[in-house]
DNA sequence: ATAGTTAGCGTATTTTTTACGTTAACTTTG
DNA sequence: CAAAGTTAACGTAAAAAATACGCTAACTAT
């Protein structure tokens, strides 16, 4: 992660919260922590991918260079959401000789941005994440993980549920088309309510830029429902007039 | 700012943005920055209130103790709402200057936790900010100010509406005792629009927060209205149950 | 053919928002 | 000291949005 050659700042780093949707579940992408510390004893657990920053490297570019080196991804929706910079968010024995054994420095007080960026499971070039040390987890089942990072998660999703319900970013963490009933399930289960499937359908098809498509589902074993896609077009042009939606 | 004795990070700050609001007007808090820069001219010009954090110092911390270094004011509403990093926001000849003159160091890249604040201006105490070097500007004149300055009060000021819309943070900015009418008079000047005085009214009184005193207005040449008062224990009580309100 | 399942449209009811009329209570003016 | 001016404060009707359901359509599996 830091090559020699790499002019870091070792004082501010960036850490992102992916969020991934798949099989009904709202999942967040881990890095796996393995390492021996000074002790001699092998520590394996997880962090939040992340990075220091270069000198002089900004810090929306850190994280999306973060989530490209990772992930293969470009051009995701990618939003700082917070600070943080507790004096004592490295405090562990553990997280201090880690940081020591990649880094080379001795480092305790560090600033992080957080990021979170919502990304499309399926998408075939996110695979490239779990060939490398990446794991998707369910956001309910996050393990104790480095730093604050468990809190880092908690504050991402709170975001996520403020922003998700004024804000069309849903269809980022599903394929390029998608059926309402999916994007249904997406809201209850990151919103962790039930919605009234008929009232979900009249409020979200008013939003002129969910767009039908012809194509249908196949192979189902009941009514095969539509496709549909969002046009970020009609949206942008749109969203001036309203003040967006709410669920 | 930075006595000698003070141990400070100098790669990352914190600068507030502090709203006040008096004679009809949002306005934000400066700070008259004076000095002769390596030329030997005298630069006059503005800039927000702000530090270097110190080492071990946390953000939050460091941001009330801005404040109240500044107006002597504690116990303020205070909340972190972006991040500044880019590398070229400091750059002018003028702020690397300065930065060299107030605290001895070469600084080249700060990354900045932006606060904002509201606070009461007729508090008495906060008169305390002007003995000092600062001003209370209308945010609509606000003038080209040091570093990136500007764009962390539009961001800042954007922040405040979106949050005026859903939450009861409006009593902030007025005294302890106001009439609907002064509360009104804020929400319009700060979202910039007009709102309706019945529906107003009907709308806020709706809360069970606001308490309506027995004292009136006097000396007005028109029927006196009744002063109310923000309760924060029935907001507290209430606030699971509803999700806020929307103006 | 029939049963099971989800898609997708519609309608009635309640709640919220919007628009605007009217009286009340004070000061200032002639 | 009455009349005019001003803002407070309550109310009501109409429009819009949110909510709660009923029902038919279109497919597969048995």
């Amino acid at each position: 992660m830091n090559p020699p050659g790499r002019n870091i700042n070792p004082h501010i780093s960036v850490d992102c919260v992916i969020f991934g949707f798949s099989t009904n579940q709202l999942k967040v992408l881990l890095i796996r922590r393995t390492f021996r510390d000074p002790s001699g004893k092998t520590i394996r657990d997880h962090k939040l991918p992340g990075d220091f920053i270069d000198l002089d490297e900004d810090l929306d570019l850190a994280a999306s260079r973060t989530l490209k080196e990772l992930t293969g991804l470009k051009n995701i929706y990618l939003e700082p959401f917070a600070v943080f910079g507790r004096p004592d968010r490295i405090s562990s024995p553990t997280d201090i000789a880690w940081l020591r054994a990649t880094t080379g420095h001795e480092i305790h007080r560090v600033v992080t941005a957080a990021y979170y960026s919502l990304i499309n499971i399926s998408d075939t070039r996110s695979e490239f994440a779990i060939k490398n040390k990446a794991i998707w987890v369910n956001v309910n089942e996050v393990p104790e993980l480095a730093f604050d990072h468990g809190s880092i998660i908690s504050l991402g999703l709170e975001h996520l549920q403020r922003t998700l319900r004024s804000e069309p970013i849903g269809f980022e963490l599903l394929p390029d088309k998608f059926t309402i009933r999916e994007l249904q399930t997406l809201y209850e289960v990151i919103l962790g309510c039930t919605l009234d499937n008929r009232n979900f359908r009249k409020k979200i098809l008013k939003s002129a830029y969910l767009v039908q498509l012809k194509e249908k589902q196949s192979g189902v074993a009941h009514k095969p429902a539509h496709f549909y896609q969002f046009d970020r077009g009609i949206y942008e042009t749109h969203k001036k007039e309203s003040l967006g939606f709410n669920i």
